[in-house]
DNA sequence: ATGAAAGCGCTAACAA
DNA sequence: TTGTTAGCGCTTTCAT
């Protein structure tokens, strides 16, 4: 790979020179600005991203932590975030968390070493004081950190209460939740905005809800169980749309008619909504703005924009498929 | 940030010694190490990753290039890669190329320009000549480029076989094709996996071969057509699971009752197939095996291992579910 | 308008 | 065993 060196000494000037046209910086005369131009095309020269880092302490990169991208809420997210910052000269680092704080530390650590100009987290286990010793700008998305971090979510609590009220609004008598891991803040919002509602109905009981670690897999299980020892439920509020799929399969094996004997809502939007059987009635996260408002606030704080607002709450949507209603004739989903 | 030289100054020494030490290095007096490690700790000072890859010309991190994390096939060989190379130290940068070899190109060479020390690739559009270029190394993922890079695939057209002899197996008279996008690789080999089992059948026409993009929404819609115009088709191999998915949609939609009437199988094994109904049948890849063993590879190749074997190519297995088999009272799955 | 040179933080010869 | 120093490739003062 070709040098600044060897671009000046090809096209007969000094170091500064190029730098200038590279850069765009500066002054230089149109005669020695195509010199410079052509010795770059003839060598194919491309500046060497890693010294220029090195010189200005920053290296139009971002870091990228979440949970699983395996978890399909995330690619969504990633896109979103990929899409935007790439846009703008970016390049992103990805690491997966698995939700664990060592990881994410390592993570930062790295971050830190490698220069990143900014970071997106989907986390919990971080404390302000960890990302504040960072000293770069970072936003919180999915799930919110603290008060003093620039923000990017959902209505995780709002979003219940429309999944809740929505399923008694079809008639639901008695309405379980299956919620997702303690500890995360938007399974905590959601069985919140769970409780709001039906707290103080007269069939509430705690029995009523029980935990899916936010997989298909445990809420399978759980639901299983809960169907067996309430079978008067008719009505199943899931965390997140993997555990209402879990939810789906258990109704399935029991022979509970979706949605006519039991209701099952999701929480997410994911795509997989729409491939189950029934098609899973959901509230829908704008997951891909979520990550363009992100990335987009991230950029400006890096580049010291004015950011007017640093925490945006997005409203969610009642998505209803057949896994909430009658099958009509024609024109489902 | 702290640098090597406040922890040289810190600790009484020069900042070879302090390097000696990081580094694990060249001789150090264990009371002299004690002193640094003291103020390296004092000063909480890391090293700065950007310094260390301008002189050793390498950085410690690995380009990956898919077409869409959001394709559910990626994630899982996203999520191995990055789980073999960060245990080795390493940390990855993503780049979603939505299948245009431009937006590959501006990787390369950004990847390139940050000294990133080896990539993995699932790509079409690039051609060997553009990859020897970069003087990396490089592995490719899912599709094969060229005999001459290292390469870690599934054997889609064997894959194929085994699926259209499913389903002659299982009785289906007119079998029917439904490929993903031209010049993709690994939807050509599958096409041609396809061909070699039916091509010699009297029922066999051009007409049963439709196109589907490797997506839900364009398969759905060649599905259609292709049902309504040939109602003799009992059996559909898709692609890809995506492509499954539609068919089986475009099947309910028009009454035709699957497996009994119409059977379907995709391919890949992503986790929707669990989820759909009936749960679909498909050939699996073993998607995490092959990042990890294209990981494994590259850094191999990175730290100039011997690396005996260039060429993988796995296995891929049939599994039996609904879409392509009767119910079976209980057990089902 | 252009060039010389210092320095970003680190590593590795080379000296001592 | 330890220190001095050149240099990785770039940017940016400061001269000219």
């Amino acid at each position: 790979m070709p040098t600044i060196r060897d671009v000046a000494k090809e096209a007969g000037v000094s170091v500064a020179t190029v730098s200038r046209v590279i850069n765009s910086n500066g002054y230089v005369n149109e005669d020695t600005k195509k010199k410079v131009v052509k010795a770059i095309q003839l060598l194919n020269y491309k500046p060497n991203a890693v010294a220029r880092s090195l010189f200005k302490k920053q290296s139009m990169t971002i870091g990228l932590i979440i949970p699983d991208i395996t978890n399909p809420f995330f690619p969504q997210l990633a896109r979103a975030v990929e899409d935007v910052t790439n846009d703008k000269g970016y390049t992103i680092i990805l690491g997966n968390s698995d939700e664990s704080s060592e990881k994410e530390k390592e993570y930062l650590d790295i971050f830190e070493q490698k220069y990143v100009d900014g970071i997106i987290l989907a986390t919990n286990t971080l404390t302000s004081e960890q990302i504040a010793a960072l000293e770069k700008p970072v936003v919180a998305v999915d799930r919110p950190i603290d008060s003093g971090i620039p923000t990017v979510v959902a209505q995780h609590r709002d979003g219940a209460h429309v999944a809740v009220k929505h399923l008694v609004g079809i008639g639901c008598q008695t309405i379980a939740h299956i919620r997702g891991p303690e500890h995360v803040v938007s399974a905590d919002e959601r069985y919140k905005g769970y409780l709001d509602i039906v707290q103080n109905q007269q069939w509430y009981s705690e029995q009523l809800v029980v935990s899916g670690n936010y997989t298909i897999k445990d809420a399978y299980k759980a639901s299983l169980n809960l169907i067996k020892e309430r079978p008067d439920i008719d009505g199943i509020f899931a965390g997140n749309d993997l555990m209402a799929i879990g939810a789906l399969k258990a109704a399935r094996e029991l022979k509970k008619k979706v949605p006519e004997e039991l209701a099952i809502i999701g929480f997410d939007g994911i795509d997989m909504c729409e491939t189950t059987y029934p098609e899973l009635s959901t509230i829908v996260q704008p997951v891909y703005e979520i990550g363009v408002t992100a990335a987009n606030m991230l950029i400006d704080l890096i580049e010291n924009k004015r950011v007017n607002n640093q925490y945006f709450e997005y409203p969610v949507q009642l998505k209803v498929r057949n896994s909430t209603r009658g099958q009509t004739p024609k024109n489902c989903g």
